[in-house]
Formats: C-alpha cells, sequence, structure tokens
RNA sequence: GCCCCCAUCGUCUAGUGGACUAGGACGCGGCCCUUUCAAGGCCACGACCGGGGUUCGAAUCCCCGUGGGGGCACCA
C-alpha cells in the first residue's frame, strides 16, 4: 500500500474524549503502517465555541496515548499552519474559485430572515432547507452589494437535479437525491470558513489520502463530495467510523453517563485517564478493538497494532463501551510492563498519596503486587505499609476467625517469640517455623496467617505474607506485631 | 416530519454462499491451585432481530418490516 496521509482534525471545543481518541488511533496506524504521515490539525473557526486549554489538552493527550503526530500546530510542518483561523485567506481564495465556477454565491439573507423561513416551513411540514432568495441574484447586483458593504455569507450551489453518490470505504456507495441536499454556508459572515469548506480544502491542500471521521459526518457527505468535485479533486479515501453507545447500547454517552462512569472509577475523558491509574497501552488496545474486528489474540502494544491494522476490517455499526473490558486490557498490559518499567509508572501514585518511596524497596514488591493490579493506583491499597514506619490495624481484624481476642493475643505472643528467635525473617525461613507451630497448635493457616497478615501490613487483603514480612524486614515485622498484641490485650 | 446509516452470545467481535455442531475475548457460574486478594489452569452457560424471496444450499445475497443510531445551523 502507498504511504498514507491522515489527520485527525479536533476542534478545541471541549475534552478529548474516547471517541476522538480512537479516530485519531486508527488515523494513527494506517499512516504508520503505510510508512505515510499522521497530522494534527485544529479546526478552530467557530471562534465562538473555541475553549481556551482545549487544544493543549488534546496535544497532551495525543502525547500521552503515544499516537505522535509528525505535522501539527505546536510543531509545525510543510503545509503550516495547522490552525484553520490561521488559514482564513486559503478559504477565502477558494471560495472565489468556487464562485467563478459559479458554483458558489454571496448570500444576504440575515440569521433572523432564515430562522423565520426555517419555522414557518417546519409548520407547514416541509424540510427546513435554504429557500434559495439569494441563489439567482444578478451577478453584478451581488457585487454591487458586496462593494456596499453589506454583510454576507457564501453559499454552495448544489445541483438541485440528479443524484449523488458518494463512496464510504465500510458503506459502499451511498446514493442520495439531490433534492435532498441544501445550498450550505461555506463562508460565514465573519469571513470564516465553516467546517464543510475548510476541511475539505485542508484535507485537499495537506494531500489527505484517507479521511478517517466519526459517522455524524454521514449526513454531510454528499455536500462533502460535491464540493470537491466542484473543485476538480481527487477524493480521498472515505472512512466514517461508528458511534460509541453507553454501556446499556441505549443511545450515546451523555453528561449523566459519563458521572456514573467517574463513579466507579472510569471516564471517556483522556485527561482523566492517567489520574484513574489507566495506561496508554490499556486505554488504547481497549479503544482499538471497539470497532476494529481481530479474530482472535486481542492483546497488542501500539507496534503491533500498527503491523495488523486494516481499515477493511473496521465496523460499521455502533459499539457499547464497556469499561469491564477496560479493566482487563489494563491489567493485562501491567503484566507486561518490565520491572523497571513498571516501578517507575507506580511511584507518582505513591508519592502523591503523600509516602516516601524507597527505590530499592520499589523494585522489591513489584512482583508481589503487578498481577494484583487492575489499575496502577491500585498499587497504594496494596503495598502503602511498606513504606510507612507502622501501620494501625483494626482491632476486630486482628482477631483471629473463630478465636476470641484474649486467645487471638496468645497466638500473636507466640508467633512473636518464635520470629524473634530467628535471626533474619525472609519467606525461606519464617514461613517453616510458622507452619510448623500451625500443626502442632491445631489451628488452621488461615487463622495464624490471617493475624500475622493484619499485623504486618494493616490490611485483610494484602501481598503474600512471608515476602511481605521480608521486605518489611525483621524489626519492623518484629515491632509491627508487638504492637498487634498490645492492641488486642487492650480489646 | 424528511433523509441516511447499522443489526451474530449480556458486551466487543470472527464469519465475504457449502470447512458452522456459528469461533475468540470480556463479564458471569463452577472446579483446581491457595496464608488473604489476585494471577494462572480447566470446564460450563450463552447469539445469527422477524417475515418473505434467490439458490441444490444463506449468518453470509435481495426485498419488506421491526429495533437502534446519526443528521436535517452563518456548530463542528
Amino acid at each position: 500500500m502507498k504511504p498514507a496521509r491522515t489527520r485527525f482534525a479536533p476542534s478545541p471545543t471541549g475534552h478529548l474524549h474516547l471517541g476522538g481518541a480512537r479516530t485519531a488511533l486508527y488515523a494513527y496506524l494506517l499512516a504508520k503502517q503505510t510508512g505515510g504521515q499522521f497530522l494534527l490539525r485544529i479546526e478552530d473557526t467557530d471562534v465562538k465555541r473555541t475553549v481556551a486549554g482545549a487544544e493543549q489538552e488534546i496535544i497532551d493527550g495525543l502525547r500521552w496515548l503515544g499516537l505522535d503526530y509528525d505535522e501539527g500546530p505546536d510543531i509545525g510542518g510543510k503545509f503550516a499552519p495547522y490552525r484553520q483561523t490561521e488559514r482564513r485567506a486559503i478559504y477565502q481564495r477558494h471560495a472565489k474559485v468556487l464562485m467563478d465556477k459559479g458554483r458558489a454565491y454571496p448570500c444576504f439573507c440575515t440569521p433572523e430572515k432564515l430562522e423565520k423561513t426555517r419555522q414557518e416551513q417546519t409548520k407547514r411540514k416541509e424540510n427546513p432547507r435554504y429557500d434559495g432568495t439569494c441563489r439567482n441574484l444578478a451577478p453584478d447586483e451581488a457585487e454591487k452589494r458586496i462593494a456596499n458593504g453589506e454583510t454576507h455569507t457564501v453559499r454552495f450551489k448544489m445541483d438541485q437535479e440528479g443524484t449523488t453518490t458518494a463512496h464510504d470505504h465500510l458503506r459502499g456507495d451511498i446514493v442520495t437525491d439531490n433534492k435532498q441536499l441544501n445550498d450550505q454556508v461555506l463562508i460565514k459572515s465573519d469571513g470564516l470558513p465553516t467546517y464543510h469548506l475548510a476541511a475539505m480544502v485542508d484535507d485537499h491542500e495537506m494531500q489527505i489520502t484517507h479521511v478517517i471521521r466519526g459517522s455524524e459526518w454521514l449526513g454531510s457527505f454528499p455536500l462533502h463530495v460535491n464540493i470537491i468535485r466542484a473543485f476538480g479533486w481527487d477524493e480521498p479515501t472515505w472512512v466514517h467510523l461508528s458511534v460509541f453507545l453507553k454501556p446499556s447500547g441505549k443511545g450515546k454517552m451523555s453528561k449523566r453517563d459519563s458521572a456514573e462512569a467517574n463513579k466507579d472509577g472510569h471516564s471517556v475523558f483522556i485527561k482523566d485517564m492517567e489520574e484513574l491509574g489507566f495506561t496508554p497501552e490499556g486505554v488504547i488496545n481497549w479503544a482499538a478493538l471497539m470497532g476494529w474486528g481481530v479474530a482472535e489474540d486481542d492483546v497488542m502494544t501500539l507496534n503491533q497494532m500498527i503491523e495488523r491494522f486494516s481499515i477493511d476490517s473496521l465496523t460499521p455499526s455502533p459499539a457499547a463501551i464497556n469499561f469491564q473490558k477496560l479493566d482487563h486490557f489494563n491489567a493485562t498490559h501491567i503484566r507486561l510492563f518490565s520491572t523497571e518499567d513498571l516501578a517507575a509508572r507506580l511511584k507518582p501514585y505513591f508519592t502523591r498519596e503523600g509516602l516516601t518511596v524507597n527505590d530499592g524497596t520499589l523494585q522489591k514488591i513489584i512482583p508481589l503486587i503487578r498481577e494484583r493490579l487492575t489499575t496502577l493506583d491500585d498499587c497504594v491499597a496494596f503495598g502503602a505499609f511498606f513504606f510507612k514506619d507502622a501501620v494501625s490495624p483494626a482491632p476486630e481484624d486482628l482477631v483471629a476467625k473463630g478465636l476470641d481476642a484474649k486467645r487471638s493475643a496468645e497466638v500473636a505472643k507466640k508467633c512473636l517469640e518464635i520470629l524473634s528467635g530467628l535471626s533474619s525473617i525472609d519467606h525461606a525461613t519464617a514461613e517453616p517455623a510458622l507452619r510448623s507451630y500451625v500443626e502442632e497448635s491445631g489451628l488452621s493457616p488461615n487463622q495464624v496467617f490471617g493475624l500475622l497478615r493484619v499485623a504486618t501490613t494493616g490490611q485483610k487483603v494484602s501481598p503474600p505474607l512471608f515476602e511481605s514480612m521480608e521486605i518489611v524486614g525483621r524489626e519492623k515485622s518484629l515491632r509491627r506485631l508487638e504492637n498487634a498484641i498490645e492492641i488486642l490485650e487492650k480489646i
């Protein structure tokens, strides 16, 4: 396949979300697989809706995901600028080309008038559409009004006869009756282009070979191919992706659904992912597989995806978001990281809890907690006690199952006696010693080890006991046991 | 209201007319392992939206329903 040039072209109006991330990912994969380029273009032609900081969030999000672009607003490139508000003259020039060809015309209708017409049409149960008032204005009159400084827009002159056939890579030919199409605004009265003009011009100028975008564009797809054909340009390959549905599969994600997701530690916004303990690898893998049909073996790194990706195996049907699957992919990738890598990724989650992390200790606990982590921040729940001087177990947790506090204290004392007798507390020495005590005492391993676990870690659920004691160290382990005995005797 | 798109286990999907007793993954249930929690191993449950065609033969092609989604702006 020839090198593909693809682009991610978001508008800076809100947070980078899952849908955008997946669109960017597919575009990135196609470009990288074919040895082409992936670029970022900011579609900020709606000045009123542009949100400060949104562009930076998009850039940060793509970087975090690992989707590095070859050309973009902050790094430049052969076809700079990559921010549409900075390309105003280019669109003006192209609008002029279309007007000269008789495929576009100035329109002097006011928004108020258009709105009124729309309401009347709706009332009459007609399809709301431009009524064509300015479509056939005499050229000299139009010119005069422009010269007079009358505010105007530029509209596309859509053929009113015949049909338009647009080809989507995933759906095949989509035939539309031209009567359904409208004379859309190309240049707004503020002089900036609408998406319809800007995106077509930029995709052509920037030599985009494959337009990968959301299926919300399917409605204006026929318009877009008409604009391109009016210019006489070649069309890119069009790939309209499916939309994401809420987990129930009933409709798109709403604000309420997002809040719901946040409640159980998930999010559809990329900016939240890191804080929630998700890895770029997990998020990417998860997002990739919603809409990309892979037969088997679906745990993949970015590089493996680049090798295996194909726009032919994308699916056109909507996909319900499944956060449990995100958990799965995240956990799976965590288990794939090297110890050093995982240590570096975990450290911030400990330090943000105010813990002082000893790097040597951190390395040692990785094998103990790695396969217990679903998200990176789970490391705190499992391993915070490694970095504390003392733990504060709940008294009731120290009482062994089936025993009372008094008896538990006796057991704890016996354990302390045994452990004190060891010159070093490690897995190899402590386990046999305590296990033989368990056997002769007639208690269950669960009772004795459970008590020791709570005493040592302060938790009922923890990494393996003896390995943990070894890392905590002899002195600290003994001190924690003594403390546990004190607590038990006070009950 | 009009237009467009989509339709396989609960969810993501494989399947491109015979290799389908419809495969995989997540989840769910069970068992094994086991000092807790995980991980791992094994097993089970579980789907071609409905109706008509076409064909020797249809999950696969066509039509009609139904359901779901998207669009109908000087927003993208």
